[in-house]
DNA sequence: CGAGTTTGACCGGCGC
DNA sequence: GCGCCGGTCAAACTCG
């Protein structure tokens, strides 16, 4: 028996602000959202203790310790709260990236779809995570791999998302047509609803944000319906999974707790609206963008800017050394399982990757 | 009464 | 083939 209970008691003795607050961003990518094992080969997972270590590195007296590239955590953590994130300014590329604690210094400062806005696990050999600027989600060159990288989904996207997303409406609407048809007369529902033989899911873009939040589901402008929710595995939290309410909008979204640190949310968003969000629709003078618009050209332009800047930086200063000293643990290491944590965690820590 | 949530059942993919 | 698991459905229920 899965319940909600759990979560949403505990999260009211949280001693948190208000405010969630935005952790990572993560593109998912080259993940099934169905049966989601499909395609994990790709991934490496972060141990559970490197997760938390992400999430609880924190500097005494919260002030930001720069080291060496000045990449701790901490220099996120005075992000702007998450829905400060996409309800106001910050949804200025240019804020965002350096809300995120990204040295993005290219002219457009855009941050966009089809890649990261990860950090990556530093160590400094004090125990003390350390987070490096960089494409997380993703290889370390723009042009490495796209068939069989996570940037599958990245290089998919672009040139296939449009098609997949047109492809999966018209499924939909022939879907809802079949369903009208059926209406009135047809009980057996069980069938009528499952997928036609041999159809397999469609990807979709996916982006994860951990966010630290007593609240599971955050209020992204947009309006959800809840049309499940499911136990996770090795885990005392469940994942729920959302639906855009607009009518024929595709995006889906699963909100989950981390079972380390249930302050921690983890919000995957899949697929892109098609629509105004509720609160640009009411005629919100804010700008109101969604997160998984922000995905597609946010994460790309980020990636497209980001990655060979690291890529600069590693090589120019040297610092590859904090990558490769993270690697071999993260190749090593047995991955248990931690829900959607493992669709997030980017495979550009694949050391196999160029 | 409509919209949203809960929850048990069901389905398909995947590993063994 | 079987069992596990993630994802989805939809009836029943709750709430405003």
């Amino acid at each position: 028996m899965h319940s909600m209970k759990g979560a949403t008691e505990e999260s009211s003795s949280f001693s948190l602000s208000d405010q969630p607050r935005l952790l990572f961003v993560f593109h998912v990518s080259g993940a099934l959202s169905m049966a989601g094992d499909q395609g994990r080969e790709h991934y490496h997972f972060l141990l559970h203790d490197e997760l938390s270590a992400l999430f609880y590195q924190k500097p005494p007296g919260g002030a930001a310790d720069p080291g060496p590239r000045g990449f701790h955590l901490q220099a996120v953590s005075p992000l702007l709260s998450f829905t400060d994130l996409l309800h106001g300014p910050a949804m200025d590329y240019d804020s965002l990236g350096r809300d995120l604690g990204l040295s993005c210094s290219a002219p457009s400062g855009v941050l966009g779809s089809g890649g990261t806005a990860s950090r990556e696990l530093m160590t400094d050999g004090n125990d003390n995570a350390r987070y490096g600027c960089g494409g997380g989600a993703t290889p370390l060159t723009p042009n490495s791999s796209v068939s069989s990288s996570s940037t599958e989904a990245a290089g998919e996207e672009d040139g296939e998302r449009c098609k997949k997303d047109q492809l999966k409406l018209e499924d939909e609407e022939e879907e809802q047509q079949a369903k009208d048809d059926d209406e009135g007369g047809d009980t057996s529902k069980k069938v009528n609803k499952t997928r036609k033989k041999g159809e397999k899911r469609q990807k979709q873009p996916r982006f994860a944000f951990v966010t630290k939040s007593e609240v599971d589901h955050l209020d992204d402008g947009y309006r959800w319906r809840k049309y499940g929710q499911k136990a996770v595995k090795n885990s005392p939290y469940p994942r729920s999974y959302y639906r855009c309410t607009t009518q024929k909008c595709p995006v889906k979204k699963r909100v989950e707790r981390s079972y380390q640190d249930p302050t921690i949310v983890i919000t995957t968003y899949e697929g892109k609206h098609n629509h105004q969000s509720a609160a640009t629709a009411r005629g919100s003078t804010r700008l109101i963008a969604s997160l998984p618009m922000m995905s597609t050209s946010f994460c790309q332009e980020l990636m497209m800017h980001q990655i060979p800047q690291l890529n600069s930086i590693d090589t120019q200063q040297g610092n590859n050394v904090f990558l490769a000293s993270l690697l071999p643990s993260l190749q090593q290491s047995r991955f248990p399982d931690y829900g959607l944590l493992q669709d997030i965690v980017p495979s550009s820590v694949d050391g196999s990757q160029p």
